[in-house]
DNA sequence: GATCGATAGTTGTAGCATCCAACTAGTTGT
DNA sequence: ACAACTAGTTGGATGCTACAACTATCGATC
């Protein structure tokens, strides 16, 4: 049974795809509206990327995040002003600095991330566990799908 | 098989979600700058609705698109000003116009459309029907539930 | 049918996120 | 030691958004 052409498929997804754009990415905005740590809501992902994959030099950092370098050099200036990111010198090299969360950063990235995944966890609270898992499943081959594909064109 | 509690597949989900929000944004930002219809990536939202869902009053649209009435309201007026979007008086209420696309304006839709089509379709090429109906069936369901749920937050 | 509170939409202002381009300072190869 | 390169910062510009103040209309009530 397939009625539905590889187009008809892509405009339905298409459709999903911009909707839900719009409802994260608003939903991200009042998240980090209401939070206040002084902490920017694009800050934030850095410092979650510090946190969870380590410390790394800035244009490391901005690729982590598919960011431009620019962009990254003034939020994590307004981190480390908040003193949640620390910039140590890159002892092999005097232009670079390395950038690693603090202990206050990583206090405030888990308390974000406990509030996000209330949350969510509320948002799933009626999914079978079965989509649950396929859904996150589906969404981050997506995801990977689209760094590998999306970027090289 | 659930070694996986509420709360870990919510911060899983949580990432897929902050991964998946930076990486379409990017990709919905250089599609824009590459089209040059002269149509704001933003604006194109409010077309699609438009054309899809048909006319309706500025508030309305606000509503659909989950933005702040002032914002739509300059968005429609860089549609109107390319010809997309029509501003037809609301018999029924001498405040309020009823917007609806234009001729042209559903040109450009469909234009679009396709070939957002293609490059979703591009990214769904190597997955088994299956998997890509499973997608489009369960992330059509989270934002559903985002809306009514996140809405009352 | 005049008055006054609600409502539709516009415009002013301000903030964040982002990018490109120009610049500074340190590095590396010849 | 000089030239070509690279890491990061800063300046300038744009897009998207929201909130607040304002104008013009509507509607209910007296």
């Amino acid at each position: 049974m397939s009625d539905a052409t590889d187009l008809e498929i892509a405009d339905r997804l298409g459709v999903q795809l911009i909707r839900f754009l719009k409802l994260v990415g608003k939903a991200g905005a009042q998240c980090q509206a209401s939070h206040e740590d002084g902490i920017e809501r694009a800050s934030y992902a850095l410092l979650a990327c510090l946190v969870t994959a380590g410390p790394r030099r800035t244009t490391a950092l901005a690729e982590s995040v598919h960011s431009d370098t620019s962009t990254v050099s003034r939020q994590v200036s307004a981190l480390v002003q908040h003193g949640l990111v620390e910039r140590r010198p890159d002892p092999a090299d005097g232009r670079a600095c390395i950038l690693a969360a603090t202990a206050t950063g990583e206090r405030v990235y888990e308390r974000n991330r406990r509030v996000r995944n209330g949350y969510v966890a509320e948002l799933l609270a009626d999914w079978p566990e079965q989509d649950r898992k396929q859904f996150i499943e589906l969404l981050s081959r997506f995801n990977t799908q689209f760094e590998t594909k999306g970027d090289q064109r």
